[in-house]
DNA sequence: CCTACTGTATTAGAAGGCTAATACACCGAT
DNA sequence: ATCGGTGTATTAGCCTTCTAATACAGTAGG
């Protein structure tokens, strides 16, 4: 599925639900497909289950999954999209921590962005593969 | 100086680092000058005294900045720039963060682009401002 | 029915970050 | 010499995250 960053100071937590949506946008998980079981992706990510357990409800309340109880946990019929507002805020926000990180590291604006580009493409061929 | 952002999960030590860093990358501080002393800072950005020291130990052994004892704390005569392969480590991984939140966000990559070169014009701008 | 799997919930404990309160050593100015 | 400013260091306590060990409720299949 995805790997876990101990190094990433975000909560591991916040790492899988990230990671979740990243799956679902790229269309790796369609609407109404199963993802793992909390204790199976636990296990695959060597993490608590109730780590995964507070994702994954976060994930449901925010209308990302359903969940079948007893069943299973789906990706939901038609996975709610951030809001306009909430993705450029969410936009704003990543970009100025990522150009903070960057300065900081001594680049400047074309490095910056080529290293996003570089990532992108990594990103989507590593999915890629896995499907 | 540059502002603390509670909500960022990164730890507060590691943001005034990074925060000092950003600054003399851009020049705002130059080699020599001295900096706050760590109550003053820690009076400004509303953090413990304690939590600054941290941040200005790793500049100092990392070669950023320079301890008269007794007297302050300054820009080191020649701050030290991330070797080529830290730089490219940090940007990368910086990066690949960006973009995974970008992409959970439901961006793809132009936006992120955009967002990251509006983030940059951002920043360098409100460092001219304070100058 | 029984087993094995789902998600949900509770409790306890370890680890790290942050705060607070001190104390100490050093330097400069009065 | 004293006072007020530096950086340095230590200790204790709180909070959040994460882990661990359970227990409970629901579903599917033999």
């Amino acid at each position: 599925m995805f790997a876990i960053n101990p190094a990433d100071p975000a909560p591991i937590w916040r790492q899988i639900e990230e990671g979740m949506r990243r799956l679902i946008a790229l269309g790796a998980l369609k609407p109404g497909a199963p993802v793992p079981s909390m204790r199976d992706l636990a296990r695959d990510l060597r993490v608590n289950p109730n780590t995964v357990a507070r994702a994954y409800q976060r994930l449901t309340e925010g209308g990302m999954l359903a969940v079948r109880r007893g069943e299973g946990t789906f990706v939901a019929d038609q996975p709610a999209q951030p809001r306009k507002s909430e993705k450029h805020e969410m936009l704003r926000d990543a970009a100025q921590r990522f150009v903070s990180a960057a300065v900081a590291a001594g680049a400047e604006l074309p490095e910056a962005v080529e290293a996003v580009e570089a990532a992108y493409e990594k990103l989507v061929r590593d999915e890629r593969k896995r499907a």
